[in-house]
DNA sequence: GATAATGATTACAAATCGGAACGATTGTCA
DNA sequence: TGACAATCGTTCCGATTTGTAATCATTATC
């Protein structure tokens, strides 16, 4: 099915509903990061990646295309087109020879620290309405409906596809 | 089902930041309110065109498109499906034959009284976490925000990326 | 009254989706 | 050991979804 546009109606009060202003905010912050990391020639979902093999390295594809929620067979292109443009690395595992051990190469870490600065400017970006006080009160509040949701920290239910725009093979 | 994909960084503390938060139980709670209406056999777009008409009856369809955010092209089917159930209906405009007025039928209405029973329960379930004091306080602070951040109330942009952040990709 | 502009629609090509099948490797178990 | 099932990465493929462009009718412009 595909999600799109339109969400949840207003609550019993007059005014939206904390559900439609998640949902809400949530597509406009996804899209304004879209937007911010555009300039590093990535998408979310590109960016995703880097920032779990940052954090985690070595992983296999089977798990990272699991952690991400895309199909094994979508994410050989996808990121075949990171290891051309020489972020990633495939390493074979010596122990078990079946899967691969994704690794940032140095140009994927110092891709991976642009990012970083564009995620602070992005939350500041954001944020700007808020004073740091209650930026620290919304982390707070959020934080506790997504812990209660069972969330998993750092990873979330993906969005509409992005603009995987493949080198399209035009011959 | 969808895609799903990692987004922004972590702030400079430690946690993550609100911005990654915001998109993250905005997907959450898209997708939830998608399960939810799903059983009324209606996706969220569709449940978004519903809102659109009780509130503001007889818009045209290119308006339409443009506030859902989709092109006109893709906005007919979707209309006729809906029409096709009987939920909405299409009128000539007299004063201009070029465009239709849309109407909900009563059977829309009653289907869209269905829909606002669903975003009440959806609104209690994603707020469990919180007390009722709380919950307004969530709302003011994401209202406030929203409000900076020139978000018209009551309509949120797609999950796609718009036209402009193509990451020209070289050819 | 000719021409441009607009709304709804159709046509169409390109991009994307995920499932199924495949080879290579490893685990299981008798 | 040897058969057989399971797993990982990959390719293949049809089905779906996408937006752009052309089309038709109507209305605005001057």
């Amino acid at each position: 099915m595909s999600m799109n546009r339109e969400d949840e109606s207003p609550a019993p009060g007059h005014g939206p509903g904390a559900a439609f202003l998640l949902a809400q905010l949530g597509a406009h912050t996804a899209q304004l990061f879209a937007q911010r990391i555009a300039e590093l020639d990535l998408t979310p979902a590109q960016a995703g990646l880097l920032r779990l093999l940052a954090g985690t390295p070595g992983r296999s594809q089977r798990e990272l295309a699991d952690v991400l929620g895309m199909p094994p067979s979508r994410f050989v292109p996808f990121a075949d087109e990171l290891e051309e443009r020489g972020l990633i690395e495939r390493r074979r595992n010596p122990s078990d020879r079946r899967l691969y051990a994704l690794h940032l190469t140095d140009k994927g870490l110092s891709l991976f620290a642009e990012l970083r600065k564009a995620g602070a400017a992005h939350e500041q970006q954001v944020c700007q309405a808020l004073s740091a006080e209650e930026r620290q009160q919304l982390i707070g509040l959020l934080s506790r409906v997504a812990e209660q949701q069972q969330l998993t920290p750092g990873v979330h239910p993906g969005y509409r596809s992005p603009r995987t725009d493949r080198p399209t093979r035009t011959r």
